[in-house]
DNA sequence: TTGAAAGCGCTAACAT
DNA sequence: ATGTTAGCGCTTTCAA
């Protein structure tokens, strides 16, 4: 059987409470007593249970990440930067697929709740706003991730959507494309997205039709489908800007399909810059988020949210980076 | 705060045995009794801690997925059907990514089981032996995942690696290519596809010589790099297997850079069969492993592990399935 | 500086 | 059919 706290004691002549401060450095102590019972913890390859320690009321140092898809490349890299910064932290970490489903929300946060996590990071593409809110109620620490929605009164921390439509329209335009064609999703960061295109658009003095908009889900597929849909019009785009990298690489089989060679005859401009815009060929350029720096502030945020509650949430934006590659020329 | 059972058997009006009872089916009850603890339950919106309930020695449902990667699409998609297959089972996952770290395993396997979680499944990749035969002596539930090694006494669940490097080759071979580079990982996986590469050869009376097979790390990089040295050579290939899909991924890189268009001049097999496989134009040949069936396996395995210990280990193999993309015809 | 004892919320005999 | 009670392993006053 695993040691217990009890064996640990019995075996150091000591009380269950000594064991107990000599494990948690509460109380006082004597150096030599600490000693003793360090030696026999070792010997006995003790280790608290986490059970039980949650029991007490202590803290769990594990959060929760729900996203709605491991295997969706973009949260699969966020998922993993959060679980090195938490690690770093000795946080650990747990990830749940929701799946895109509120019933499979409604289940994993109940799950978790029961498991005594310390609190949650969700992220964009979550579905039902009444678990937020009564996640809220209760007073759950939790942070929504890549999603700016300001009508949430959840402290957010994402890219600068915005900034990073206007990028990379700008460098677009900045190469000499006039008609650009649009893809993006019915998300809300998405739309963000759009309107820096738009703004970009207007700052150069051209337009952006909003005929040259389209907005679809989100597989490659959906991509693929639009983008061959823009590039069979009279007036064909020669360049694409995809909101994501799955769209993205939607819009290189669509090149394909219609023979046209990118970058020369398309240029092709994604976002997000997940492993999928290395792996195409040619090189995808795209809009890099700053993962790292994000999972650091997604946790930040929701450690410091397990003292007190922030009066007003705080919504964190950072800057994207565009990366250029491959996949962009002048027409 | 959270309602207790407690609250629970008061406003009922019974004792917390009672409610105990209905909550786990145990036990003998009036039906008029359970339905009113049912409707309290409602009303209260009670929900038992799971905290409390691993404390008295219950199983927790929980099982822990290690893999190296999460961002690494073939670990994500496995964790993503575990996820799907333990869901149906009532069974949550948490999956913890140890980096290709002795390190990083020994923390985590310690964290769980101070969880007090069910049972692991571990994967190919893992580094320390040592750690899963202590595993084994504690009596912790373990298979591993996609890493058919015979030496070691755990079950296992994997894709016939040989026969997929067997289908790989012949349908290079069927094609008409006569001379085949093959680039493999350091990894007792790729040794299995590599055999099955050879005796596909041996099959067809052509011979692959050893000097054909080049051995590298996991990236993308080490795959250009190696292509680009086979392709370099006096009597280049004309096919190339990679033995997954990153490598190949990163044959395509180099033979943009050699000018060599896919498939008509270079045609390439991967394995796996990823989202990165569907991501590259023109889209690739590769070895598909089923990763729901793998699941499925790996689960009941690790359930039934739970009650006894079988005496000898059980070996899963699963068939490979070749699919055929754009990125092969005949030299 | 150390120890005794009362919980934390639940399960599982054992009584009634 | 229902209730009483003794743990599960740990934290935390409160005494000593």
């Amino acid at each position: 059987m695993k040691p217990t706290i009890y064996d640990v004691a019995k075996q150091a002549g000591v009380s269950i409470a000594t064991v107990s401060k000599v494990l948690n450095k509460t109380g006082k102590i004597s150096e030599k007593t600490r000693q003793n019972v360090q030696q026999v913890m070792k010997e006995l390859n003790y280790f608290p249970s986490a059970v039980a320690t949650a029991l007490t009321g202590k803290k769990t140092d594990t959060i929760g990440v729900l996203i709605p898809d491991v295997s969706n490349p973009f949260f699969a890299e966020m998922s993993r930067r959060i679980e090195d910064q938490a690690g770093d932290k000795g946080i650990s970490v747990v990830i749940c697929s929701t799946d895109y489903s509120a019933e499979k929300e409604a289940r994993y946060v109940q799950l978790l709740l029961r498991k005594q996590i310390d609190g949650f990071i969700v992220s964009s593409g979550f579905q039902s706003r009444d678990l937020i809110a009564s996640l809220q109620k209760e007073k759950v620490p939790l942070v929504m991730m890549a999603q700016h929605d300001p009508e949430l009164l959840v402290p957010t921390v994402s890219v600068d959507d915005y900034r990073g439509g206007y990028e990379a329209m700008q460098h677009l335009l900045s190469l000499g494309h006039r008609i650009v064609g649009v893809i993006g999703e019915k998300v809300h960061s998405s739309n963000l997205r759009l309107h820096g295109c738009r703004d970009a658009c207007i700052a150069s003095s051209c337009e952006l039709s909003e005929d040259l908009i389209v907005r679809v889900p989100t597989t490659v597929e959906d991509g693929k489908a639009a983008a061959i849909e823009l590039l069979q019009r009279d007036h064909r785009p020669t360049a694409i800007f995809a909101c994501n990298d799955l769209l993205a690489i939607g819009v290189y089989h669509a090149a394909r399909e219609l023979h046209l060679q990118v970058p020369d005859q398309l240029s092709i401009v994604g976002f997000d810059d997940t492993i999928l815009a290395r792996t195409t060929v040619p090189v995808l350029t795209t809009v890099s988020q700053p993962t790292k720096a994000m999972a650091d502030k997604l946790l930040d945020i929701l450690l410091q949210e397990r003292v007190p509650q922030p009066a007003s949430p705080e919504h964190v934006l950072f800057p994207p980076t565009l990366v250029v590659g491959e996949s962009t020329t002048s027409p």
